[in-house]
DNA sequence: TATGAATGAGGTTTCATTCAT
DNA sequence: AATGAATGAAACCTCATTCAT
């Protein structure tokens, strides 16, 4: 599927506003006024609001897939270098793309609809296939313990690294960092919430601590 | 605030659907029909959809505080010990509170209605001063390290346990566990989710894996 | 018609929001609140919400009805002292039933309940009496013209003074006397209409300025 | 603000109705009935209920306006017949513009929406202008006396006109007029006003009958 | 291709009244 | 005699979508 430039402009409006409102929180109305578009044309182009959810979906998934082929071919990592490459580019991702994580993390709630769960899904089993790949490179280089649950390492990742965002506003306010700007936060939490997955992948995945 | 059983049959309802279809998605006339209740009850008893949504806060907020008073006075338990039954209590809070817990996680998503944001935080500050008061016990008996960031280790425990309970059914699919009830399938999560979480603690805690 | 204390309470908070936010925007809930008395107290006492109107009526025009017969009969005053006692004794009237006397407004711009304009025609006739016999005496006499339109007449006293009485705010501001309390703008208001009315009376009623 | 045809059709309609039955006493479905449009055309033109009442008022207030610049600077006239000019053109404003005449009246009663007060403001100031051009026009040329309350002229004539249309029916009963038909009670009505209130400001403005 | 106008359906809330006690 | 609980009806408004152009 090709979109032209207005597609594109009410994808992301779209986007920012289901993340920000809930799906059933937004009007139609409210993303053609956002993106200053004609009420028509959205579903002129894509037919409804739920397909264009979907269509927000398959066009978001594409950026959000984790980029990391050559990394993982690269011979002069360790497995524990490559999986912590792995976490970086992860909460990269997540900062990056936050309006669409935040709407994944939605969906993942409700029975929503299928093309959208197929789209999650996918994203998830293309990650769990690289982390998968990696705990066996570590486990038959032998630095790897051979008892690893990868759903539950996955969860561990996604799980504390979503909740931190999420939670970015109570964590600044417990931290003392309301002043910081939102940028400057967000960076202050990619170096914490790197640093801490990475610690406990490492006990994980080697059983030291 | 009482309320009577009608009222509290409506709450439970309420709760239910606006865990499974978001508040936006569940229509006041949704709550009625589920609960067999007149549609002008709703906003008789409760005055209106926001107001039911906040005394269905109010009144679970009370079910899900952590009851650890007394296991935390108990001398005969370590620190670690505590922490862990701090955990189980948490994991087990999770599981049986699903349903508010999933309306809390989507209000945290947004901005949401003032006296909602204020619930969570009560329960999150009084989650957070039991920990805090564990880790400090752990740290004067030289148990537990000094570097210990508290929001990052309720993060942890938080984070894993409800992404986990939130993507049950990709677990489910992943590990070959579609057969399982529901309620085992639940059992089943809860033990491993607090083996998990433990693991990660002690090393976070003590630097040992 | 009797009524009991509680009756005529809730006549008397009625009659106050009929004039201040009209029939159709006055609840019986707002009644019942402002009141002080049960909801169903008000259907239960009065029948409907119409019924307390019509009641309002009732037993306020008694109130309403000008107090002249004595003066009238009094042979040490001219027919247009006479006159004039009935111009006061009328403003007296408007200025202590302003409510009821905005109900009355109000009620005469509508097709109304039957009962309503009976009441209206009713005291309306009343005053007519009183003004005819006046005039009567006073054309006897010779010191009146032949020629005055009672309804006339009557027109210009009640439409001038109600005109007046219902927009005092705007009076108040134009002639700068927005400092005044209420009573003592009352006063004010109520001495310039005796004054002015008097005189157009006697204009059209001796034909002198 | 411009208005298409279907806008300033739902306008006169609801002009009707609420003048007839009161702002609350008129719901959108009578109006929508009425003008025989769909029901969300009102919102949708007009956003709600009470935005269309200010709609009302803007666009009524234009024709509402006495027309009487020209007249003024007549030369040939003297101010007493510039005033009895701005009687008769008063009158038939009040005549032909009667739902928005009474709606006004009904709006001064209550604690209104504020732009409506406005526009009532409006129109009484710029009525206010004229009549004190005139009032000091004749008194330069010695033709007024000097002690005039403007704000009671005004009143003179407004309240008693009001009143008279108010109460028209009232009025024909009483002069035996029923058999009239609706256009030729108005005309009737207008002459008797007219010739009414001039023959009181004369008195007032020049102190002679 | 693009859009202003339009609309049926359904949203939440309030209403006056009734009923069981 | 008095009232808390309840409710059907109707209020206003917004929704996603369609249609004529």
């Amino acid at each position: 599927m090709e979109y032209n430039e207005k597609q594109i402009h009410i994808m992301d409006t779209a986007e920012k506003l289901f993340a920000t409102k809930g799906f059933n929180g937004t009007s139609v109305r409210d993303i053609a006024e956002a993106a200053e578009v004609n009420l028509a044309m959205i579903s002129y182009y894509f037919g409804s609001k739920e397909k264009l959810l979907e269509a927000v979906f398959v066009y978001r998934s594409e950026f959000f897939k984790l980029q990391l082929e050559s990394m993982i071919q690269n011979k002069e990592l360790t497995p524990l270098q490559k999986m912590e490459s792995l976490i970086d580019e992860y909460i990269n991702k997540l900062t990056s793309q936050q309006y669409f994580n935040t709407i994944m993390l939605r969906e993942q709630m409700k029975n929503s609809n299928p093309l959208v769960i197929a789209q999650i899904y996918n994203l998830k089993n293309r990650n769990m296939l690289l982390i998968q790949e990696l705990i066996e490179e570590g486990q038959k280089k032998g630095v790897f313990t051979n008892d690893i649950n990868i759903y539950l390492l996955m969860s561990t990742m996604v799980g504390i690294a979503n909740h931190v965002h999420m939670t970015k506003q109570y964590f600044a306010e417990k931290q003392g960092l309301q002043g910081l700007s939102e940028e400057a936060l967000m960076k202050k939490i990619q170096m914490i919430l790197s640093q801490h997955i990475k610690k406990i992948f490492k006990t994980i995945l080697t059983n030291e601590a």
